[in-house]
DNA sequence: ACCTTGACTTAGCATGGTGTCG
DNA sequence: CGACACCATGCTAAGTCAAGGT
């Protein structure tokens, strides 16, 4: 059979416009014998065998090669028992060795040989924190530019904001700084008891603060999914009969299910009402006084310039809030206090005070990183870092660098594809899967997938895709179904190329394979990152990703209507970040209020809609000559008939009715405040009677609409009028459309960290958009770096 | 050669301020 | 002018990936 190219085509691609299986056509043997070949593996080699040949085709040649290390099958045992993964044979399958791109590579390595290796604890006086200290000395800049008053001790030059780092080269992979001084983290507030027992079996049971505290948190989470997870009921009350044995000599709780939080919970709420109720001018002071605390914390200086910094605060304790189905959600995330902290700062920068009493864990001068405080937290034992905020020049170099590299992908995306494609007929079974995962990364978008532990939510990304989470139907269907990062559900049914298809099916079967079992049994992040780095310097599977994401957005943007109105360009806009969006499957829970404002957004159309009708209907009465003229008028609307506007009128009763309660309510309860005389009943009745005649005669027929114009109003001025109305009804039935289209997608993921802002840049230079209509204050500060693009710059 | 750790990007959600609309 | 939707922003969890450690 020839595979047709575009039956390879996924329908996305396709409709993309940017063609990767042209390159299918390079294997020109035939597909059927390439297709035989896994079938005979399967059924040539007995079982036994397989065990550790299973990777490829014993007889050939390049399966001599082909050594796994270990029995490839008892890796299988997938989900079950996440660290079989060490047994997963890895056969180094050394189709081609490619030595002299390497040196290329490796170029990323060198600022750590620089490194020294962690120097342990260097000599330090008793009581000081340990100190360590790792600086490299910088690379030369290209332009010495360093016009940083590199001592500079109160970093007061606000003048350097303007510093505009990316009109110069920087290198790669220098020190990250010369520079640094800041003024460390900000704790958190003590926990304030309030004294609100926790209700045990009846009885009221007055908690020490720290217990109390433990038990707050829990009453806080109460409402929300949370509260109600099995899971995360355990993890806390384990945790919190823990902290109650520390500081109780006894106590009761042995069940979580006799825990009643509800009157801590109304002191909370008490007290969040407190805070709404409070004037605008308590507001203000106590933002003032919060930003006067922050203000220290939210500066930094490097290289003598002003930057901001991200989150200098430390992150409170809490209950962990695990995604998904998180084995450890609910466990109690624990104070950091100022012991545990790291500090990093420049070798001359004045140490910033720890809290009153305190001492810091650790002082560190490592100018190779751009962590200004880092901590260890307890649940994950994950590393908690404070970096400077999204706008500053770290961020923004390493963002343009991403993009650039993205780009280069551009000029050799074509032969990566070439090669992968042609990979899916390796006879290397670790190439095989190989390619095939790439092909999945490059046309789905799917994140690389590393192994992930038992004390972890189980999601999975294309390297850890088991085969529960896809089925294949013939001729070439695929249906993804499984849960992603942040355990979003990532389902999707796609075509695919025909190798592909037979490549997903083959690993499938593989030897009695079940569906707990890896899909690419052969292949880890690690072995296609290698790869990867042969085909371009720095590539990495996550570079799919960006590099899809800005290339689609770009092909989408010529949708855009060059004569259209700024509406409509915005649609486009809109639309083709939607595309990507969909594409890197962003998604957002459904806004709870969804379903109500489209009504109400459909019931506005139709009114809009109703006011034109009248007029036209008006006019046609009035002057029936202006048929000639004005043709247009003669448009009837669709789905605006004598039922529909009835049942709209009604409608607008019932609204009415509501309004005027409310306002009355309303109205009376300003005057009893002011100690006046309240409005009587009758005033609402009035009106209400008023309603309710209108009501009446829209039942009988006999209403009679006013015209949304003045009585005498000419018949141009009602033209006018009407070419108003028609205008306002498209506005909004674009508004309609973007909404609802956008209802489940999240736009803004796309937007701040894959889509080349670039791009965006350039399409407001070339459709006359003001970049405020697409870029907030944030953006267009994380981005200042790309804003000199001209109109016709190109991804 | 593996596993772990460290550093950094990417992710959705909660929330609180703000703009808009009647 | 208040209610309400909306949006920006903060927050921190959850990924990626390569160096370091064993």
């Amino acid at each position: 059979m020839s595979s047709s190219d575009s039956e390879d085509q996924i329908p996305l691609s396709a409709r993309l416009g940017y063609n990767q299986v042209a390159t299918t056509r390079s294997v020109s043997s035939s597909d059927d014998d390439e297709d035989n070949v896994p079938l005979a593996m399967r059924t040539k080699i007995s079982p036994a065998k397989r065990k550790n040949e299973s990777d490829s085709e014993s007889d050939t040649p390049l399966s001599s090669k082909v050594k796994p290390k270990a029995n490839g099958n008892a890796a299988k045992k997938q989900k079950p028992q996440p660290k079989a993964k060490a047994a997963n044979g890895k056969s180094k399958a050394s189709a081609k060795p490619r030595v002299p791109k390497d040196s290329t590579v490796k170029v990323k390595k060198e600022p750590n040989t620089k490194k020294e290796p962690k120097v342990k604890k260097e000599p330090t006086p008793k009581s000081e924190p340990t100190v360590v200290k790792k600086i490299v000395d910088r690379k030369p800049l290209i332009k010495a530019e360093s016009t940083a008053s590199a001592g500079s001790q109160n970093g007061s030059e606000g003048s350097d904001d303007d510093y505009k780092w990316w009109l110069e080269q920087k290198d790669d992979d220098g020190p990250k700084w010369t520079t640094l001084e800041h003024n460390g983290v900000l704790f958190p507030p003590d926990y304030v008891p309030h004294g609100i027992p926790l209700v045990y079996k009846g009885a009221e049971i007055t908690m020490p603060p720290p217990v109390e505290e433990v038990a707050t948190f829990f009453a806080a989470v109460l409402g929300t999914d949370h509260a109600v997870n099995k899971v995360f009921q355990q993890n806390f009350f384990n945790d919190f009969v823990e902290i109650a044995e520390q500081h109780m000599d006894k106590h009761p709780f042995k069940e979580f299910k006799h825990c009643d939080f509800s009157r801590i919970r109304s002191h909370l709420d008490e007290q969040s009402a407190k805070r709404k109720a409070m004037t605008k001018e308590e507001k203000e002071t106590q933002k003032k006084e919060r930003q006067e605390i922050e203000e220290k914390y939210m500066y930094c200086t490097l290289d003598g310039r002003r930057e901001k910094v991200g989150n200098f605060r430390i992150e409170p304790p809490s209950l962990f809030r695990g995604r998904g189905a998180h084995p450890k959600t609910g466990k109690l995330k624990r104070r950091v206090m100022p012991e545990q902290v790291t500090i990093n700062i420049g070798p001359d920068a004045k140490i910033p005070d720890p809290p009153p009493g305190h001492r810091w864990g650790k002082v560190t001068h490592d100018n190779t990183v751009t962590w200004l405080a880092t901590w260890k937290e307890n649940i994950n034992n994950s590393i908690k870092y404070v970096f400077l905020a999204a706008g500053s020049s770290l961020k923004g170099q390493s963002d343009l660098r991403k993009f650039e590299k993205a780009r280069s992908l551009v000029t050799c995306i074509d032969g990566i594809r070439k090669q992968y494609t042609k990979d899916l007929k390796s006879k290397v079974m670790a190439e095989r899967q190989r390619a095939t995962a790439l092909y999945l990364i490059d046309r789905f978008a799917l994140r690389a997938g590393n192994e992930k532990g038992d004390d972890e939510a189980d999601t999975v990304g294309c390297c850890s895709l088991r085969c529960e989470h896809i089925k294949l139907e013939s001729p070439n269907i695929v249906h993804f179904d499984f849960l992603g990062k942040d355990s979003i559900r990532y389902q999707r049914t796609t075509e695919v190329d025909k190798q592909v298809w037979k490549n997903l099916r083959m690993f499938m079967r593989g030897l009695a394979k079940s569906d707990s079992d890896m899909l690419f049994d052969r292949l880890t992040t690690a072995s296609l990152n290698k790869h990867l780095q042969t085909l371009m310097p720095g590539l990495t599977a996550k570079v799919f990703r960006t590099f899809n994401a800005s290339f689609v957005f770009q092909q989408q943007l010529q949708n855009t209507p060059k004569g259209g109105t700024e509406a409509e360009k915005l649609l486009a806009y809109n639309r083709a970040n939607r595309d990507v969006a969909v594409l890197c499957n962003h998604q957002r829970s459904v806004p709870k209020s969804f379903q109500n404002q489209m009504s109400r957004i459909e019931d506005k159309l139709f009114g809009v809609r109703y006011q034109r009708k009248l007029l036209k209907d008006y006019l046609l009465e009035v002057a029936p000559d202006l048929k000639k003229k004005h043709p247009e008028v003669l448009v009837k609307d669709i789905g605006i008939g004598a039922k529909e506007i009835k049942e709209y009128l009604l409608s607008v009763c019932e609204l009415d009715r509501e309004k005027v309660t409310k306002k009355f309510a309303r109205d009376n309860e300003k005057l009893k405040e002011a100690k006046e005389p309240e409005l009587p009943q009758s005033t609402l009745d009035e009106q209400l009677k008023a309603i309710d005649d209108r009501e009446k005669s829209i039942k009988d027929g006999t209403y009679e609409p006013e015209l949304p114009v003045a009585k005498n109003a000419t018949t141009d001025k009602i033209l006018e009028k009407i070419e108003k109305l028609t205008q306002r009804i498209n506005s909004i039935e674009v508004d309609k459309i973007d909404k609802d289209e956008n209802k489940a997608t999240a736009l803004s993921t796309s937007k701040v960290n894959y889509i080349d802002p670039r791009i965006s840049i350039a399409w407001c230079k070339k459709y006359n958009v003001p970049l405020e209509k697409i870029f907030n204050k944030t953006l267009r500060e994380k981005f200042t770096w790309a804003m000199g693009v001209d109109s016709e710059w190109t991804f």
